[in-house]
DNA sequence: CGTATTTGACCTGCGC
DNA sequence: GCGCAGGTCAAATACG
C-alpha cells in the first residue's frame, strides 16, 4: 500500500457522454475556466452529487486560482502533470458495471491519482489499466477521499462527470410504485481511488463521503466481479429517489465505481439523518468474519484487503464526529440551494476550523455562489483555503 | 429506543 | 416465454 500515497501522475480521467478523445488537461482547462461550461443539461445537476458541482466553471475557476496559491502545493504534486481523458460513455450498457472487465472502459468515470514526478511531462499518456488509487500517507485518509486524490492542483474540477443518458430515470416496482426501474436509465458512473481507510462500511466496504446522506439497502455480488455492490438511497430527505451504487473496480480493486442513479427530489440535503451517510464505529458480528454473507458467497477479495482495520476508526474519526455539523450546513445552504452548491459536511477532525468556518457562514449568509461555500469565497482561515471535501489534511500535511 | 446495517428473499428488466 | 442478473424490500440484528 505504500505507492498509495501519491506515486503516480495526477491523472483525472473524466467522461463525457459526447467525446471520445483523450483531451489533456491543458486543452481543457481553458473551456473550464469559462463561464459558458455547463454543469449539466440546463445547468442542472440532477444527481446531485457534490462531484458534479466541480463541473461548474466558476468552481473550477476558483480550483484553479486556488491552485496557483501555495495552499496547494505538493512535493508529490508539484511538478505532477495533469490530464483528464474524456471518454465516451454513450454506449456504456447501463445492465452495470460489467463492462469494468476492460480497464479504463467507457463508463463515465474519473480516476485520480497522484505521483511524483521529477521533471514536468507536457503529457503523460493515459494510464490504461486503472491506475492504482492514491491514499493519503499513514492511513490517514481523509473523510471523503484520499487528499491525494483529490489533489487541486491536479484535478482542478471535474471530479466527475456525467450522465449519460437520455432515458428518464426511473425506478420504480411493485414495492415502490411510480418509480420504474430500468436498466438503461440514466447513470451517472464516477470511478475515483478507493478511499482505503477512509469512510467505510463494517462489510469492509469504502464509502467515500459526498454531500447527500446515503442509506444503505441493500448488496449484491456481482457476476464476474470478486467485488460486491452495496445500493444507497438518499436519506437525506424521504422518498427521495437518490440512489446510489458503490462497488469496486473488477480490473483494480483500488478503484472505487460509484454509480449514481436517479435524481434528488430535494434541492440539497436538507439535513442529514442522525447517522445516516455516516456509518456505526464499529462492525457487527459480520464483521468479524471480515465480510457480508453476499459478498463472502462469491468470495470476495475486498475482504482480504488490509484495509479493514483502518477504516474503522477512520469512520469513528471523520464520519461521526462531522455528521451534526453537517446538519447545520446543510440547513443552511437548503435556503440558498437554488445552484445545488455543495458544502462539505464531513469532515476529518483536525478540520474542525473549517467546520467553524461554515458555522460563520451560517450567518454571514454570503448569497449563492456556491465557491463560497466551498471555498468560504475569499476568506481563508488562518490562511488556508477552505477545503470543500476535507481532501486536503492542513494539519497533517501543511505543506501538501 | 431510534437508527443503520446486514442479508435472504422477492421482484423486475432484459437477452435469448 | 424462460432464465439470469441486477435491484429492492424488509426482518433481524447491532450500535449509540
Amino acid at each position: 500500500m505504500e505507492n498509495y500515497q501519491g506515486d503516480l501522475n495526477d491523472i483525472v480521467r473524466a467522461s463525457a457522454s459526447q467525446q471520445s478523445d483523450v483531451v489533456p488537461w491543458q486543452q481543457l482547462a481553458p473551456s473550464f475556466s469559462s463561464s459558458t461550461v455547463a454543469m449539466e443539461d440546463n445547468g442542472v445537476n440532477p444527481f446531485g452529487d457534490p462531484f458534479s458541482a466541480m463541473r461548474d466553471p466558476l468552481l473550477l475557476h476558483e480550483l484553479n486560482r486556488l491552485s496557483n496559491s501555495s495552499y496547494f502545493s505538493s512535493p508529490n504534486s508539484t511538478n505532477s502533470h495533469h490530464m483528464i481523458n474524456i471518454q465516451d460513455t454513450s454506449s456504456f450498457s447501463t445492465g452495470g458495471l460489467d463492462d469494468m472487465t476492460s480497464p479504463c472502459n467507457i463508463f463515465s468515470r474519473i480516476q485520480i491519482s497522484n505521483s511524483h514526478s521529477s521533471s514536468p511531462r507536457p503529457m503523460p499518456p493515459p494510464p490504461l489499466p486503472c491506475d492504482p488509487p492514491v491514499m493519503s500517507a499513514a492511513g490517514e485518509a481523509p473523510a471523503v477521499l484520499p487528499s491525494n486524490m483529490l489533489n487541486v492542483n491536479t484535478s482542478k474540477g471535474c471530479l466527475i462527470d456525467n450522465i449519460t443518458a437520455s432515458v428518464p430515470v426511473q425506478i420504480s416496482s411493485q414495492r415502490n410504485p411510480g418509480i420504474k426501474r430500468r436498466k438503461n436509465q440514466a447513470k451517472k458512473v464516477v470511478c475515483i481511488p478507493a478511499p482505503a481507510a477512509a469512510n467505510s462500511r463494517s462489510s469492509g466496504e469504502v464509502v467515500p463521503y459526498d454531500m447527500w446522506a446515503w442509506r444503505k439497502y441493500g448488496q449484491k455480488p456481482i457476476k464476474g466481479s470478486p467485488y460486491p455492490r452495496g445500493y444507497y438511497r438518499c436519506s437525506s430527505l424521504k422518498g427521495c429517489p437518490a440512489r446510489k451504487q458503490v462497488e469496486r473496480s473488477r480490473t483494480d480493486p483500488n478503484m472505487l465505481v460509484i454509480t449514481y442513479t436517479s435524481e434528488h427530489n430535494h434541492p440539497w440535503p436538507t439535513h442529514r439523518n442522525a447517522l445516516a451517510g455516516s456509518t456505526r464505529s464499529q462492525p457487527s458480528k459480520a464483521n468479524a468474519g471480515g465480510s457480508s454473507t453476499t459478498g463472502s458467497k462469491i468470495g470476495s477479495p475486498s475482504n482480504s484487503q488490509p484495509q479493514n482495520t483502518v477504516k474503522e476508526s477512520y469512520n469513528n474519526d471523520t464520519t461521526s464526529t462531522s455528521v451534526k455539523e453537517e446538519m447545520k450546513t446543510g440547513d443552511t445552504e437548503n435556503r440558498k440551494d437554488e445552484n445545488q452548491t455543495y458544502t462539505p459536511a464531513i469532515l476529518p477532525e483536525s478540520q474542525q476550523q473549517t467546520e467553524d468556518l461554515f458555522a460563520d457562514l451560517d450567518e454571514l449568509e454570503l448569497g449563492t455562489d456556491p465557491l463560497h461555500l466551498f471555498f468560504g469565497g475569499e476568506r481563508q482561515i488562518e490562511n488556508k483555503p477552505i477545503d470543500p471535501f476535507g481532501l486536503f489534511d492542513y494539519n497533517n500535511n501543511a505543506s501538501f
